[in-house]
DNA sequence: AAAATTTTGTTAGGCTGCCTAACATAATAA
DNA sequence: TTATTATGTTAGGCAGCCTAACAAAATTTT
């Protein structure tokens, strides 16, 4: 997931109490606290909390930002992170668009940037690359200096990621660096973006509430994002989740065949079946998955029979998942997944194949990817500036 | 998992340093450690190593055993869990035996018996409950107090175990106290059977140096375990695993039937098909599973075919498998998934349709479960012992 | 307007749990 | 014997938390 180009840091920062580290976390995570919201959540006594915030303080990672006047009594000091926690970029870099976002350390946005890829890219190549190449270039440009130094930079890829320990030959995630060459000491975040996706949908979408999840996403590819405990599940080559390679078809008789079920499951070749048994009666076949999708929510029967369908297969792929992690819960997201018409039939097929689950439909858009790697990389940054890097 | 009886413990311990809880707790995975060694493990200096010990023997949680002589200087102090850290009881409550071990919290062996069951469970009932009841009954009166107070029972069902968050009506693991009444205050650790030879591989068999790895059993029935950096995945509703729930079958234009995957694997339906497929020329066909195997090792032709043929039913399983977690290693069990015969095929299948991934057979025979559950009992009693039980 | 109440923050001092340094003990090697 | 090496204890120190008491700053009551 990570690739480090340098093991300084901007700001090198004095030894930090346990307290101090634990307050630092909180403010990232929470951003502005008032420093008896933050004792309550640490269990700290005051004392010690003004150890803590003058040790913070003393090294730029808080600063005062205000007051906050409650019902009665004095008023409490609000905290944020400081100057020298400074900022990360976050980068969707995805088949179509590349969406940039500046943010500190506690998700505060601080400059944006969406770009439209002249063509569709359905692997990770060089068209990305030079695209995300760009897009930092033009953000480094605006970068402000009171934004403190740039800690790391995230990147969502659509490949599988590979970790330290992983299988690094069958991967295709170095694709990102043919001409993308990031500033040099900046520490690189890589992840896959259907589990950036499923990290939103923890942080700020409809799985706020769970702590163990899986994210399945169904459109023009497929991919799955496993949350365990609050902690992505990333497995020994970065392939958890990688739904793409179940075996398909399955059934007495025949052989399955490598990525075959992303095939069946994908727009394209669902597309495809609605246009082949598209009734004449019912005018001309659907443009594409949108018009589908729409027609099927108009309550065109033909529509809606081949909904149904997908909607079932779907099910089943929800099913085996449970199955085997028995998530308790499953958001769908993508284009088709995040339809809210198929979650009935979903929930129904899953439920009954397999174990009780519920499911709910992805509420982030087209920002989930950017906002989980976001998440990930201040994450990262975090436990760089504390001195508590894994990798 | 776990179902508390009672509060108390048998002996209250005051409380401990941390140093002495991770002593304690290092003894009990061990066993018999010098100091010296202890001290290497922990990372304490000899100052803090002798106080925690004084600690533990204060409690009677450690005592002096002997002493072991190194190339030179002084003798090192060999110790061990004391008395107070008792015994627990481990029971696979299986479809054919009811195997129990008594155990000290560092797993020597004290006491074991088994018991062969008059006929052959499929579900946990009646018959298991009251086998179980009568082995741990018999064990009691068989117990010495010199091994100290009972620590707890562990018990390894042949069914899902849910957790205390999990939907606990549709769960059959209550049967186990049908007939079942376990002794006042102590209390009661319950996994499901395939987790705990999870466990066992993990701890006593061929995953020994693997934190994250899938177990696969493939017999009369089927199942999973899923070890997650050294932690048993249990899922929501404890059906983390339950591959007899995978969608079965799975294809273009077939609707998958709930459970129909288990009873398609099982060796019920598979020696069905090969007797209905048994060549007249290959003479009578294989009694049972266990014929069919040592037939094709013995080299015949029809039996090779048919064992080749579920071997790639297993490889496309574990092909699932590792697309959804990812393990890095699966370890093949039970009375088929045992056998050398299926690796190869099962190893190139699973690759072939997935991603990289090592392939083993287990090497645990029938004791796999009872070890299994021996593990997770003995962790509960320490965790106990120490005052920071989770549930 | 003064006093009482409530909340926030600081100062003083203490305790736990670890550490290092130095010494004591007990074995083998020279 | 004496030297060397490993083990174990004693003495003393320090980091990181705590409680108790006080100080400061707001609102409510009188």
């Amino acid at each position: 997931m990570t690739r480090l180009q340098g093991r300084r840091r901007a700001v090198p920062v004095a030894p930090l109490t346990g307290s101090a580290k634990a307050m630092f976390r909180l403010l990232a995570v929470r951003g502005a606290s008032t420093r008896p919201q933050l004792g309550e959540v640490l269990g700290l006594s005051r004392p010690t909390l003004s150890a803590a915030i003058a040790e913070l303080e003393e090294g730029g990672l808080a600063s005062k930002v205000g007051e906050l006047q409650g019902a009665l009594g004095r008023k409490a000091a609000v905290y944020r992170p400081g100057p020298n926690a400074g900022h990360i970029f976050a980068v969707d870099a995805g088949s179509t668009h590349i969406r940039l976002r500046v943010s500190t350390i506690d998700r505060r946005l601080l400059h944006s940037r969406t770009y439209r890829l002249p063509s569709s890219q359905f692997f990770l190549g060089e068209e990305i690359s030079r695209a995300v190449a760009d897009e930092v270039a033009a953000a480094l440009t605006e970068s402000d200096p009171a934004w403190g130094p740039l800690q790391a930079i995230g990147i969502a890829l659509p490949s599988r990621v590979v970790g330290p320990q992983g299988d690094t030959t069958a991967t295709r995630q170095e694709a990102i660096f043919s001409c993308f060459d990031p500033p040099a000491d900046i520490p690189i975040v890589l992840e896959n973006n259907v589990n950036c996706a499923a990290v939103a949908e923890h942080s700020n979408g409809i799985a706020r509430d769970h702590e163990t999840f899986a994210y399945v996403q169904i459109g023009f590819k497929i991919g799955m994002g496993i949350m365990l405990d609050g902690k992505l599940l990333r497995g020994r080559n970065g392939a958890a989740g990688e739904i793409s390679h179940l075996a398909f078809p399955m059934a007495n008789g025949v052989r399955p065949v490598p990525g075959e079920i992303e095939r069946y499951m994908g727009t394209e070749a669902l597309m495809q079946r609605v246009a082949r048994e598209w009734p004449r009666s019912a005018g001309s076949p659907p443009e594409d998955a949108a018009d589908l999708m729409k027609r099927a929510a108009d309550g065109d029967a033909a529509a809606l029979a081949h909904v149904e369908r997908h909607a079932e297969d779907i099910g089943a792929i929800v099913a085996s998942c449970v199955s085997m992690v028995d998530p308790g819960l499953v958001v769908l997201g993508g284009g088709l997944g995040a339809d809210p018409l198929i979650l009935p039939t979903v929930h129904e097929v899953a439920n009954r194949l397999s174990y009780p689950v519920e499911v709910r439909t992805s509420s982030l858009g087209q920002d989930a990817t950017v906002l989980g790697i976001e998440r990930l990389a201040t994450e990262h940054a975090v436990n760089l500036i504390l001195g508590e890097a894994k990798a």
